[in-house]
DNA sequence: TTACTTACTGAAAGCGGTTTCATGATTTGG
DNA sequence: CCAAATCATGAAACCGCTTTCAGTAAGTAA
């Protein structure tokens, strides 16, 4: 039943009442062709007198565009995907396009929205953020011809914008280094599950704090790589033990600030003064790290997002064939989480 | 040009190919008359060997639907805002209808996206989040024929989803009260500012906390209403004003935790401890209040987008053709921000 | 003046579905 | 066993827009 009530006025309404052929208004709507000025302003009053305005669907349809960007992103509720999301709207708020959102919180939502979300009759482009992906999923997107742009992710084959994680994590390293530290933990996600929340950029920044390490002539110690499900209370209770053990680490790198704020419970759990007995390093910055004085790392979230955007309308504009790789750098904020240690090695 | 290139197998193609017509094909895909069992299964293998997905743009247009639920949400950057999304999504990722958030910043995002968004072509309805409405807004969506759900704001024509902020008000200050406070401050955002974080909430909350005030015969004193706008750094340069004050309030009811964290740091900057010197309770309860350890007002925000959800689905459905308001309770978490006063009055 | 452009414009053919309508094949039942 | 109701199905119309194609009128060159 296609009676949609009182669908407003059509093409052809318009048309009628201005005496022209409909493919004339849609001339004058579009400026695809061009049209005598008496013309065009007689089209243009029947359209206000009217108030007609196209349908969006109608036109999608005959162009064979959706005009819709899909987004899918894990966990859109965590502060740092959240900053990314607020770059796209800000690119994407001011083009022709819309975005809808995909929120992944689990492997089969992600693996449903791999395979529906990328087609041409669904999406005009697709933007994934933070979620790796396998070369079959490449071979598939490609298949289903609709560009994607990667953020935070990276595979050769495809545009993405991405941090320095490797860098990241050795400047944090670093920092902890230069104070003194040598019995350094580094706090992340699980390694091996790939809906981890940060799974590639856990594993950089591991490679980062690893390579700090060896600049340092330090060994790197397996016992001090504790990784957990990302959300404060596990890596509470993970961190009270490790701070529990005789040879305890004297500062903590963490992948993320949420495990930062675990990782400072449990030492507040077990007595343990922060910066004085223990100095933490987080990363990301979200908002609260100000409030409770965390030293962490800041990465161009927003801005990681509103390029992901605009390299995806370039994308659909044409320009921009080849697959492109942007690196934006991320920098250390020294708060108030880190001294050099008391009772140094 | 409709050259979309590769596009996909056609309703058309499957009919062909399994010697049917094209309205049988229809049929069997959307089950809208019976069809004999053999032809069905012609149709269902070709439609297999095809590897053919109906097209939901052509679909739209002729059912003359969007299968699109508009948002328009403030600031959805910030916590309280984001769980309302996630309830939103976690009914909508299930049912036929897409989603798509408008973030709201300025008031003339609000203005534009009241008037385009609300449109039969554009959305099959709309879910409106802590903006108020005016009664032209509301004589627009009815003009424009398009189901509009509220949440966290209200307007006698429209369903809503509420929660009892003069209640929640009145239980906060309540709490404060029972502890033996009497001098209690009231932080909120500006009042006459309508596109404030939490416009009428704030303004339900403070008369829940004049009301609270009245029955345990304290006089409302203005000067311990503060406002300003709603972020930390703002509240904290504010509240060290007022907590310089000869007569400085022994407790601080925040409409917002952002604001009680603000309160905090200016408690801090004065050298009062919380809570011996200074009780605060927040609003909100969100993540990181458990962390500081937050006396907080919970609202049940994913329950609340969730039902806004569901009611518009229903909606949508058919059923539920008057206003329908729904009133979701909140209920106080004590933690350790509050105890009673060091020197009573 | 005639032939040849050039500038506009309308009719019609899609885009890919859904639904109405008419028809032929089957049942049903009296 | 024949009329009537039932079932399954294909052809065609339609949703509202864009674009091609062909044709008319006006302008230009020879």
């Amino acid at each position: 039943m296609s009676k949609s009530a009182s669908n407003g006025p059509t093409i052809r309404d318009v048309a009628k009442r201005a005496n022209v052929g409909l493919a004339t208004v849609s001339r004058v709507l579009n400026g695809s062709a061009p049209v005598a000025e008496d013309t065009r302003n007689k089209v243009l009053q029947s359209i206000s007198e009217l108030n007609y305005t196209p349908s969006p669907t109608a036109r999608k349809l005959s162009l064979g565009k959706t005009f819709v960007i899909s987004i899918i992103i894990p966990f859109f509720t965590r502060p740092s995907f959240i900053e990314r999301l607020r770059g796209i709207d800000s690119v994407m708020a001011n083009s022709d396009y819309d975005f809808i959102v995909f929120n992944v919180e689990t492997m089969e939502k992600r693996d449903q929205y791999f395979s529906t979300v990328p087609r041409p009759d669904r999406s005009d482009g697709v933007i994934i953020v933070s979620l790796p992906t396998k070369d079959e999923d490449i071979e598939l997107f490609r298949n289903k011809r609709v560009p994607v742009v990667l953020i935070d992710t990276q595979h050769p084959a495809l545009t993405s914008v991405i941090e320095d994680s490797v860098k990241g994590g050795d400047d944090a390293t670093e920092h902890l280094i230069a104070l003194g530290h040598r019995r350094i933990a580094y706090v992340s996600d699980i390694l091996h599950d790939p809906l981890a929340h940060n799974y590639t950029a856990s594993r950089n920044r591991l490679m980062g704090y690893r390579q700090s390490l060896d600049r340092a002539g330090v060994a790197f110690n397996p016992d001090y790589h504790c990784f957990c499900h990302h959300d404060r209370p596990t890596t509470r209770a993970m961190m009270r033990d490790v701070l529990a053990r005789p040879e305890r680490p004297t500062a903590v790198f963490c992948a993320s600030d949420t495990q930062a704020l675990g990782t400072m419970e449990a030492a507040r759990d077990l007595g343990l003064r922060v910066p004085e007995d223990l100095s933490v390093v987080g990363y990301d910055d979200i908002e609260i790290a100000e409030y409770v004085g965390l030293t962490t790392m800041r990465q161009a979230l927003f801005e990681s997002g509103k390029r992901g955007a605009e390299l995806m309308l370039q994308h659909l504009g044409g320009q921009l064939a080849v697959p492109h790789v942007e690196c934006l750098s991320t920098n250390l904020v020294i708060r108030n989480t880190t001294c050099p240690p008391q009772d140094p090695t």
